[in-house]
DNA sequence: AAATAGCCTTAATATATCTTAAGGGTAAAT
DNA sequence: ATTTACCCTTAAGATATATTAAGGCTATTT
């Protein structure tokens, strides 16, 4: 749990009242590989802080093809924010790619802290840009960079996740087919 | 200047105290057709809020292309949020599509209405969040879906935008070319 | 140890999208 | 009123990416 404070006062240094306040408030839970932490239909109920391993939010096209929309690791938080905030049933899937262990926050929860701690508006709203600006890079690179680009941009920018993941996740990541993928990493390696 | 106080108070309620402040911190400006309010090697010294016209923000290639990550239109928000926080010189420009009216709020500026607004946190985290579920939705549809697709989900969620912008800045926006654009609309009324 | 399932690769063929080139239409600039 | 610049369209040929099918490799599972 102390990690998830540290995590905090990376931000904003947090009294020890306000420290309390936010473990009476949040649960540790651990979560086995492929275990799904929410599915589609069903309302996003946590925000889920990642201690230790990896998890991937997804959509399932009407062919039955998975798509992966975002990967979330060690000290990274992960939640359908429009499911959550709203209370509306998920289009989205998420679930662990490794065994994992995460502390997670109910909505009623978070909006107590907020509202009790007003200085976690201005955490979120910073951890919130920051994801952002990341999305937004990434769409930049969607609408103007092939495939083969897409794929070394990747790996320079999240070589901690690149070694922890299967190809075929990567591949639905960038937007391309597995078999698609392949050939690209056949062409980097023949120079 | 009520607009942008209204705005704000679809979120939350404000005293006269905080519009006041609010006030001496926003300054309007009108932007002719063509305008940029922030080029590429710049560090984007603004906020800003739309209150009439429109903007894209958008990336030059190595070859020169243009590539739209972001339209924003009437009661919107446009910054490149990255060099505004960090101060950093940014890689993008912001130039307004049609004649329009804006407020602006420098970065000094809005560090002081946050500090003295704490509501203002919890204002614009929603705000932010809004536009991430928002780019989120469309970074889905650009992994997953057609060109076909994508067009008719932008006519769909955009259309007030549609109408207002020529086809090429769309075709920038959903990542293909204006003449493969143009195929994709001649498909369509075909049926 | 065998069987199963997931992952990665290869290759042939099909489809989506880009490039280049050209022409016509319309709005802004002179 | 003419010119210029921008915008839209069409089409042929090129390239990027998907689809299908097959086979091999590992790590589980039986």
């Amino acid at each position: 749990m102390q990690r998830l404070i540290d995590h905090f006062q990376q931000y904003l240094p947090l009294n020890d009242e306000e420290k309390e306040l936010i473990i009476t408030r949040a649960r540790p839970r651990k979560i086995r590989r492929r275990q799904m932490i929410l599915q589609e239909g069903f309302v996003c109920k946590h925000y889920s802080f990642v201690l230790e391993g990896c998890f991937r939010m997804f959509a399932v096209d009407q062919k039955g093809v998975e798509h992966n929309v975002e990967f979330v690791a060690e000290n990274g938080w992960i939640s359908d924010i429009g499911s959550f905030h709203a209370q509306k049933p998920s289009q989205l899937f998420i679930e662990a790619i490794e065994a994992s262990e995460i502390i997670q926050i109910e909505q009623q929860d978070l909006y107590h802290l907020y509202i009790n701690i007003p200085k976690l508006d201005r955490i979120f709203k910073v951890i919130i840009e920051n994801k952002f600006i990341e999305l937004q890079n990434r769409m930049l690179q969607n609408i103007s960079a092939t495939a083969q680009q897409r794929y070394l941009h990747f790996l320079a920018q999240y070589q901690h996740l690149a070694t922890r993941l299967p190809n075929t996740q990567i591949a639905s990541y960038l937007g391309i087919t597995p078999e698609f993928l392949s050939k690209i990493r056949k062409d980097l390696s023949d120079h």
